[in-house]
DNA sequence: GCATAACTTTGCATGGTATGCAACAATTGC
DNA sequence: GCAATTGTTGCATACCATGCAAAGTTATGC
């Protein structure tokens, strides 16, 4: 899925995450409304037009790469036998495990979550190809009948992974298996809450 | 929350409504792509600055307004005694009963969504107001500890509400309790497909 | 009724956002 | 090395969004 070794494609990713971290860096320091397009194309050293060849908008920039499901994954999970919300744990796992997400630049997503919850929302939206990817992997158990429930599905996951990578960004005990494991422990205390009839 | 019989606010009230429906026209006509706010202005009869009066931009006028609970329902919410989910749509049941949604504007809506689904994620976005509350419900009846589940179980019923909506938009013989109803079987449903380990 | 306060609509100016195109530069594969 | 491919950039263009102030409308108090 992601390592292809060739110079071109290294310097793109590097490209990628500079960007990235510059777009933070200035968000962080004067706020996402001061925020603009010539700024972070000058911070990370590129030309407007360049920075977007990289990244459609500035909030793209901002959320950096939208993760997705390999094609060795999704062939994995065809040939699962678990319960569905554990295999597309499994799956979640894969690509954590992949692509090696950066601590320090989680960080600095999460402080500017915190600082600004109103980009909460454009950071779930971006989850939105795994999100469609997990629907679909759930459809090809439960039938297309239950595309709604398999797209309610999905949504919770990605819901509970982002919080527990939240959490993973500032607890450097953590590593990948506890990240799924705490997202799993969540929704299961969610799923009894809202299965049940009681408080 | 909403009646306000002064002149003034009827007519705001109705030319909101007029720029929806001429943004949701266009849309369906020309695709979403082609939609400019200019075209929109012309087409809801009124100028450029003045559509930037009523929706920051012209996502925002596809969805139309976006709901929020009153004051009324919050305070009920807080003396009510039922479980946790079912005093949640009962508090949605009296938002749509207070609002009557227009069926054919829902219609376009779904009609929108169905051809172009990429803009799903910005229709979900725009009951975020709606999302906020909810999770404050629900923290005050869980503690503040408990917020990312009360955020999780605000995304649920929000989605399944949505869902709900959608169907209701081409069933005349819905109203709106079976509305609720609907989406407080799917969530059920759903709750007991994550939290149990089957499947 | 009528004067005046409160609000709404509009045009204009301005600056940020985003894309297509074509020229030039870098890298890859052979 | 050299040709093909891919990446970077400047420029032109169109759309998006906001502040401001003038003109028009509705509401309010008397």
């Amino acid at each position: 899925m992601t390592p292809s070794s060739t110079l071109r494609d290294r310097r793109r990713m590097q490209t990628e995450r500079e960007i990235q971290v510059a777009a933070l860096r200035i968000a962080l320091r004067d706020g996402y409304e001061a925020v603009t397009t010539e700024m972070i194309a000058a911070e990370a050293g590129i030309s407007l037009r360049t920075f977007f060849n990289y990244y459609p908008n500035k909030e793209a920039a901002i959320v950096g790469r939208r993760p997705q499901f390999g094609d060795r994954t999704l062939a994995w999970f065809q040939s699962a036998s678990g319960p569905l919300v554990d295999d597309l744990f499994e799956a979640l796992r894969q690509i954590l495990e992949d692509k090696q997400p950066n601590r320090d630049t989680t960080k600095m997503v999460d402080a500017l979550l915190s600082q600004m919850p109103e980009l909460v929302p454009a950071f779930y939206a971006s989850l939105q190809i795994l999100k469609d990817q997990m629907a679909d992997l759930a459809v090809s158990r439960l039938g297309e009948q239950a595309r709604p429930d398999a797209e309610m599905i999905a949504e919770i996951v990605a819901h509970a992974t982002a919080n527990a990578f939240r959490r993973w960004a500032h607890d450097e005990t953590m590593g990948v298996d506890d990240l799924v494991r705490v997202a799993r422990q969540q929704i299961v205390r969610v799923g009894e809450m809202i299965s049940k009839r009681s408080s």
